[in-house]
DNA sequence: AAATACAATTGACAAATATCAACTACTCAT
DNA sequence: ATGAGTAGTTGATATTTGTCAATTGTATTT
């Protein structure tokens, strides 16, 4: 919960009272989450929003052939949630599991609309996490149309590298919108090329 | 100016007072652009959000090459500014330019951050905005590494039909990350699919 | 340590998409 | 009405990426 607290206060200035903290802390539980335990399944509707202490999760899709298709990682400090579902309240096209042991804080969405309505720092922390979200959303949708899947991979590994170190490679592929084997051969390449 | 009060009361059922009213009146100011005049380009910063009240416009890059990617498009009810230059103050690396003659109401930075602290149904609708932002870009970034280019261009003919009428082709298939000869010979297929 | 399961690599080939060039159709300005 | 410029189409070919199958590598379970 500590950590949490941290991260609200990093991003902004506006102060909290000890009354607001107690209201926090009752809405957000804790919970823990084992590797390829579901948090979300496709079907279900998202009731909640979780924001992650410690560990590593993906959201997918899975497809008419079985193939799952990453459309988000989470690791420490990301929320996770299929906005759609949790704002909407529309059944959930996605899955959310956990590829590490996870703890998370996770708060339903009667909660979340209370807590943003009557702390102040909490409707500015919601304001800034959706203008984060969208200069990242933007940016990754200009990579998917100009760039290659080389230099996408490049840009991950710039700006993303955390994902790449803690997922294994065929994920990595399936965020990137590749298959394995060419993320494979790509890497091949781009080491040939440091030589 | 009055198209865009309908807009807000469509998007906000909290009431706007009068002073509130003459507020948005002040800060929001009217503007033409005609066909191919620039809003927007590579280098500046973006200091206004613009509200399409009339007309179509897009927002793109132009790569090492010369080519155009377009990102977005907007049309009446639309709102346009590289989200990432408004918000962080940072060099575009976008243009934005109007492709049919158009009105839009603009607003400073400054202004637009007055007007969200004063009038609470601004904070409401910027919240509403972001939310349905979020979940468009989401769906874009799926259809992005889930489907063929065949695949995005159906979902775009179902999904925004008016864009696909009032740009030409070449700007749609750089808006789904295509070459223009790729989307005529989909089309051309799918024409012949319905025979 | 052996057995099992899964991830990553590699090769051969197929499919999708891009590129280049030529041609046609259309629009717009004069 | 004419000519210039642009958009769209089509064909030939190149490049990129995907698919399938076999193989190797690596981790996990027993």
């Amino acid at each position: 919960m500590e950590t949490f607290f941290n991260y609200i206060r990093r991003y902004t200035e506006h102060p909290i009272s000890e009354q607001e903290l107690l209201l926090l802390q009752n809405a957000f539980k804790p919970r823990k989450i084992r590797k390829r335990q579901y948090l979300l399944q496709e079907g279900d509707i998202c009731r909640h929003l979780a924001f992650i202490t410690k560990g590593a999760m993906r959201q997918y899709s899975v497809d008419d052939k079985g193939v799952e298709h990453i459309v988000q990682f989470g690791i420490e400090d990301w929320w996770m949630s299929d906005r759609e579902s949790f704002e909407l309240g529309s059944v959930s096209a996605y899955n959310i599991d956990a590829w590490e042991d996870t703890t998370l804080l996770q708060i339903h969405y009667d909660d979340w609309w209370e807590i943003r309505n009557s702390i102040p720092a909490m409707r500015i922390l919601t304001a800034e996490m959706d203008k984060r979200h969208a200069v990242a959303a933007q940016k990754r949708i200009h990579a998917a149309i100009t760039l290659t899947a080389e230099e996408r991979y490049l840009d991950m590994l710039r700006h993303q590298p955390a994902f790449v170190q803690r997922f294994p490679q065929n994920m990595i592929a399936s965020y990137l919108g590749i298959s394995p084997e060419t993320l494979s051969r790509i890497r091949k390449q781009a080491y040939l090329k440091n030589e």
